[in-house]
RNA sequence: GCCGACGUAGCUCAGGGGUAGAGCGUUUCCUUGGUAAGGAAGAGGUCACGGGUUCAAUUCCCGUCGUUGGCUCCA
């Protein structure tokens, strides 16, 4: 028997007997690694810890501290999920079962049953006896036709398609206890590692994520090796629910619903109102010096301005449908975006090379049906404002006007606090060439130069195939909310499709007619969404700049009114927006209030402050600043804002 | 749009076949209080809406609307 070479990440190398394990390997390293390694990759290839190695090669050990651990454990799971849920309801097929960021799920076809939340504590009971038993893992390989078979006899039609893309040679099973299912692989040793188990929801689920397909039932789970650790998480999830941006735009009353009004037609209250408009005017501001023009343009359009465009043939089924008027056969619809009135705004004119580029800005709100499963507080919702942009430009500035976008969305997103974003390229679906307009030549080109402008800014981004949008590919800023949903907020597209349908053109140094080149882009994406993502990241303590309420006076008692009515000016006088707290309520309950509704700062005035002209100043969250001159508190609210809110 | 859950006072929620309750908020009065809730009294509900079962429905059943967790979609 020979002996084989493992080379480990900090460049090692172990001589072992030929047939070794992953684990004997973590064994002969320490005591403490075998016990606590989960998974293992050998070279590129995910393996069993008790997979013998037989050939020489690179060995990377996983626990529950990586990523890749994690997902094994989950994964595993799934599998002992799966276990139980056919031992509970015999009959049930089993379809796939991976592991997600935090957890897995299985997805089930329960024939006529349901199952709800009242079923999950003895799914969760069921699994945790499967785990006690501590079963191991164990791979084995099958023939594609014994595959077949065995899942034929199962009469579970989901696997048999699996089964039937897969190749032949390339097909395991996976076996723990009394259970059996397909699988790649990739598992803890044993059961026994799942220590805690909860069933966290269930959900309908489409086959393969196809609509057409029939639906599954979903079951969402999470497992720790720590019961600790599921207790931590779930107090995380409680936690996380504090910071729902519903929530706390009732609580600080930013904006509400009506059902009289209409599904997600959300409205913005006063405080909500005025925050907006600070967000519009920051990026008026960093707009003009960036060398964009605003324009206004009505909600509505022509039907055929969207014929034009290609949206109605694309998406007018599932809008607002059109709005007739008394003169026989004229319809119009909500406007579902702006670019075609930009469009015709750029047709107004005849342009020349030297005139470009054009950058049309407009706060334009916009109506979409969005389907009802779909809404969801301000991030989704039926009529929304988009901060949205469209630039005209030749192919040369196309390069460094992309660039320029980029430069003013990152502004945009350090000015309001945003770092853990993430760059998404869309891309289109080569094989689904019906979900877009336009010439693949112009698609390479576009797609082009997206990726080279995110590479020269050193963008860290993924590439995502068949994200682009109908008329072009795109560059979004992707950012979490407090649930961990993922949502598109800034936006920069490359078009060259538009401005071919609407015949748009300018006049070269050749003195010929040449067709512009469009970006579409939006940094905030649309205002409902960003707030609503702002709130959540903020849990509702915005920036010092653009919160609606800086500073709340408090007199001590009615003695300290006047007093207090004079601070509010003073304040005002200095900029600082304020308001004043006189109603009969002890100073206690006034902070307490102020607290609650996340205003920065406190000024307390009393008969002390009376007599020394100053005021007493409590930031919120509990830090006592003092008795200061109303003069030092405007420097330090100023100061503080330029340090965060720098210009562009 | 699909699958599941939910809908009781402005908000958060309890209750349950015999037409309703708490806390906070609100109103009035007392209190003039110094860094996270001073006290008292009062007002406020077609129990989402529409049907059905029943002597009787807010409660049980069905439908609609809305909200919500997912799926699908997202110009």
């Amino acid at each position: 028997m020979g002996t084989i070479q493992i080379s480990l990440p900090d460049g090692a190398v172990k001589e072992m007997p030929k047939g070794s394990t992953p684990l004997e390997v973590a064994k002969s390293i320490s005591e403490g690694l075998a016990r606590n390694v989960i998974s293992a990759k050998y070279d590129e290839n995910t393996i069993e810890v008790t997979t013998p190695l037989e050939t020489d090669g690179k060995l990377t050990l996983f626990t529950w501290n990586n990523d890749e651990g994690k997902k094994a454990f989950w994964h595993s799971s799934s599998h002992v999920l799966a276990q139980a849920l056919q031992e509970l309801y015999p009959g049930i097929k089993l379809t796939i079962g991976p592991a997600i960021e935090n957890g897995f799920y299985y997805d089930v076809d329960f024939g006529e049953h349901t199952i709800s939340e009242k079923d999950f504590p003895q799914i969760e009971k069921r699994a945790l006896e499967i785990a006690r038993g501590k079963h191991d893992f164990k791979m084995r390989e099958v023939s594609k036709a014994d595959a077949l078979s065995h899942y034929k006899e199962e009469r579970n039609e989901y696997k048999v398609e699996l089964i039937e893309n897969l190749e032949d040679g390339d097909i395991t099973f996976c076996d723990h206890s009394t259970f059996t299912d397909l699988c790649r692989g990739g598992h803890i040793p044993n059961t026994g590692m799942i220590k805690a188990f909860k069933v966290l929801n269930a959900a309908g689920a489409y086959w393969r994520g196809d609509e057409n397909n029939p639906q599954l039932t979903r079951v969402y789970g999470i497992s720790f090796p720590k019961q600790k650790e599921l207790t931590q998480y779930l107090e995380l999830l409680e936690e996380a629910k504090k910071r729902d941006h519903r929530k706390l735009g009732r609580e600080l009353e930013l904006f509400t619903f009506s059902q009289k009004v209409g599904q997600g037609l959300p409205l913005w209250l006063p405080k909500g109102a005025a925050l907006r408009e600070r967000l519009e005017s920051f990026l008026k501001k960093a707009q003009r010096k960036a060398g964009y023009e605003m324009v206004v343009t009505p909600h509505i359009g022509q039907k055929e301005l969207y014929v034009t465009s290609g949206h109605y043939a694309k998406y007018g089924e599932d809008s607002f449908q059109p709005i007739q008027t008394p003169k026989d056969e004229e319809e119009f619809l909500l406007k579902p975006m702006n670019c075609p009135h930009h469009c015709e705004i750029y047709k107004a004119s005849p342009w020349s090379y030297k005139d470009l580029p054009k950058r049309y800005a407009e706060f334009g709100t916009v109506y979409r049906y969005e389907q009802s499963g779909e809404l969801h507080g301000l991030t989704r919702v039926r009529g929304f404002t988009q901060d949205d942009a469209h630039i005209f430009c030749t192919p040369d500035q196309l390069a460094s006007e992309f660039k320029n976008v980029i430069d003013l969305s990152l502004y945009v997103l350090s000015s309001l606090g945003f770092d853990n974003y993430t760059a998404q390229v869309s891309v289109r679906d080569l094989e689904k060439p019906e979900k877009y307009i336009g010439n693949a030549e112009n698609w390479e080109k576009a797609e082009s130069a997206i990726i080279e402008a995110a590479e020269d800014k050193g963008l860290k981004y993924s590439i995502e195939e068949g994200e682009a949008a109908f008329y072009g590919p795109k560059l979004d800023f992707m950012v979490k909310d407090a649930l961990g949903r993922s949502w598109q907020l800034g936006t920069i597209q490359v078009d060259y499709n538009l401005p071919e349908r609407f015949d748009l053109t300018y006049k070269g140094s050749d003195n010929e007619l040449h067709r512009p080149i469009m970006i579409h882009r939006a940094p905030f994406g649309s205002l409902e969404r960003f707030v609503a993502i702002l709130l959540e990241h903020t849990g509702g303590n915005f920036p010092l700049w653009l919160i609606p309420t800086q500073a709340i006076v408090l007199p001590v008692s009615e003695k300290h009114e006047n007093y207090a009515q004079k601070v509010l000016n003073s304040l005002e006088n200095h900029e600082i927006r304020a308001l004043i707290d006189n109603r009969n309520e002890t100073v206690g309950k006034k902070i307490r209030e102020a607290e609650m509704q996340k205003i920065p700062f406190m000024v307390i005035v009393g008969e002390r402050e009376v007599e020394e002209e100053t005021i007493a100043v409590r930031r919120h969250g509990g830090e006592d600043l003092g008795s200061i001159k109303i003069d030092t508190f405007g420097n330090l609210i100023s100061t503080e804002i330029n340090s965060t809110l720098k210009s562009f």
